[in-house]
DNA sequence: AGATAAATTGCATACGTATTCAAAAACTGT
DNA sequence: ACAGTTTTTGAATACGTATGCAATTTATCT
């Protein structure tokens, strides 16, 4: 089976119908090419009625950029990540390129999936959701694949990254919880994660900072179903918190709804519940969660400036720029006005 | 500036290295293809060492396949479609393929995106949001590029589609309702939007084959915002419904909180609300909507094997699979156990 | 018109791979 | 060891485009 289709018309057959040459056809598709007007006219009649359009991939061999960006990711099941997805695919088509949508689903398989991306010559790689091996950096730099990090950082500054400052978020959240509440919880993320450690590592040492040593700590994956369960592990202890820091919005809602439905807790009144992120549901009126904005539009922004910046001019160095989380309070904290 | 990187190591340099043609080092990356183990092993060495592999663009030009599928999406910041969208990848890239995604802004420039899909020669196109143009269709036929649409379809059956019926949700949806209620309400999508005709169109169809004929609609744009607001202009009626079918769950969610923080109303006591898609927000403990659930794995696993029947095996015709939805009753709506 | 400059054209080649084909090498059984 | 068979090999070519270059045409100016 599996007949290969050779009824694609190339630029020989219209170069052929109109009289001309195929480097005639080609230039005709080719800005700013040296072309009179009586070919293009020519040409683009032949190639109307050839329904022609030129072969992107053959272009791509000869002109070494394919205009294809590698965009890596996972859980865009999560509302932050399918707005983040959404962003880029806008720039990046805006400018010009299209996508190559690599989804990660095992943490192990990314050095497989980032060289496949290579091998389809992209030209340039977001990262929002794997730390790069070594070999894989070796990789990017040997093709001079321009790569940028989006949320996530590496220790070294050897590949330029875009990222929110989580430390610093989860300090403003303590700041804001401190003053009226006696006993802090935080939910973090897996234990591997990065913006999960950033994040309840800034709270927990600000509190600690004003003296407060046993607050408690549980663990989700980020989804609402894990903060659920997280916050009903909290609140069942007869100790339980007056006020959970969650390290992504979407655990806060589960936990708001595990405090509300199961525990009956009035919030702010009995729990005051903090998120990250602020996703589209946190300002839903029946959640109204304060959390920390990820300033999600400059950051997509600033990743694809850099990403071409150093597509364009291949010389130019790495850079890093984290960016400041804005405090976004509602009613689901008690704080001062 | 832009200089062309000719620093990629080809086929030919390990050959160089390897002490064998060209051809060998390609046939160690040929499954099947006929190499010696001792070959074999002296490309491989050199290959690692020079830390080559293939260049899949020029693979696919001699080939005549990139294994490329083009998936043509719009608003996946809805969690429907961004569930849409992890499925797909995830089966697409478990056959082996990688994902060209692209993102239609505006109706009008969907001619531009599909074709620059085809000039990517994409081994095959999905397209969820999207009605095509004869052109399109033609361009597909022409260059023998399957397609499959998903929950869409076109009139003349000229090319394969998955979708959902949403004529009979909306007739299940009245069917749930009419026994309990008295005034009801439609709130639908933008005019154009083929899903939100057909799931308006069996509610309103059930409801007036009970003779009643006095219901309401409203229009959104299948967002959460867009819900609220249709329901305050219901909700602000004296004679305001007391069910409202929402062809989408986001907006349902909208009307319910519209409804209770807004309105003050008591759901299912004084409003029954029945939304569509059954997305992860719709069980959370909030809102715990009453649904018509879409059979999304379901959708995509037959889009999926569809399109790839159609990739192996190009002379087979075209399908076209309509699903039923599942009624998920839960306690936003009032109705006989 | 003629000389010169400028724009256009087609030829040939390159891009990096897969693949056909004929030649060479490695086996097989006697 | 030898004819016959199978496996492996490398040279040559194709895929569909862009582009450098020399040749040709067209425009410009006196």
């Amino acid at each position: 089976m599996k007949e290969k289709r050779n009824n694609r018309v190339s630029s020989f057959d219209v170069a052929r119908l109109a009289g001309v040459s195929q480097s005639a056809v080609s230039r005709c598709y080719t800005p700013g090419a040296s072309i009179s007007e009586k070919s293009r006219a020519k040409v683009l009649k032949a190639a109307k009625e050839l329904n022609y359009s030129p072969n992107i991939i053959a272009r791509s061999l000869v002109q070494k950029t394919t205009r294809i960006i590698g965009v890596v990711m996972n859980r865009y099941a999560s509302p932050f990540y399918s707005r983040v997805l959404g962003e880029f695919t806008r720039k990046i088509q805006e400018k010009g390129h299209n996508i190559l949508l690599m989804n990660i689903h095992n943490e192990q398989g990314v050095d497989d999936i980032l060289s496949t991306a290579l091998q389809y010559q992209v030209d340039g790689l977001v990262i929002t959701s794997a730390t790069l091996s070594s070999t894989v950096v070796e990789s990017c730099l040997q093709t001079q694949t321009p790569v940028v990090l989006f949320n996530r950082y590496s220790m070294h500054n050897e590949v330029s990254a875009v990222y929110c400052d989580g430390s610093d978020g989860g300090r403003k959240a303590a700041e804001l919880l401190l003053p009226r509440h006696r006993r802090f919880a935080c939910i973090k993320g897996e234990e591997g994660s990065s913006t999960s450690r950033d994040r309840s590592q800034g709270f927990i040492q600000a509190i600690e900072e004003n003296g407060i040593r046993d607050y408690l700590c549980e663990r989700g994956d980020f989804t609402y179903d894990s903060g659920y369960a997280a916050a009903e592990r909290l609140l069942d202890r007869k100790d339980r918190p007056d006020a959970i820091f969650c390290v992504s919005d979407l655990m806060a809602l589960g936990t708001m709804d595990a405090a509300r439905h199961k525990f009956n807790l009035k919030i702010p009144e009995d729990l005051s519940v903090i998120g990250f992120d602020d996703i589209d549901m946190a300002s839903w009126s029946s959640y109204d969660l304060t959390t920390l904005r990820q300033p999600l539009i400059t950051m997509v922004d600033a990743a694809i400036s850099q990403l071409f910046r150093s597509i364009e001019n291949l010389d130019e160095g790495t850079l890093v720029r984290k960016l400041k989380t804005d405090l976004i309070t509602r009613t689901s904290t008690r704080h001062s006005p």
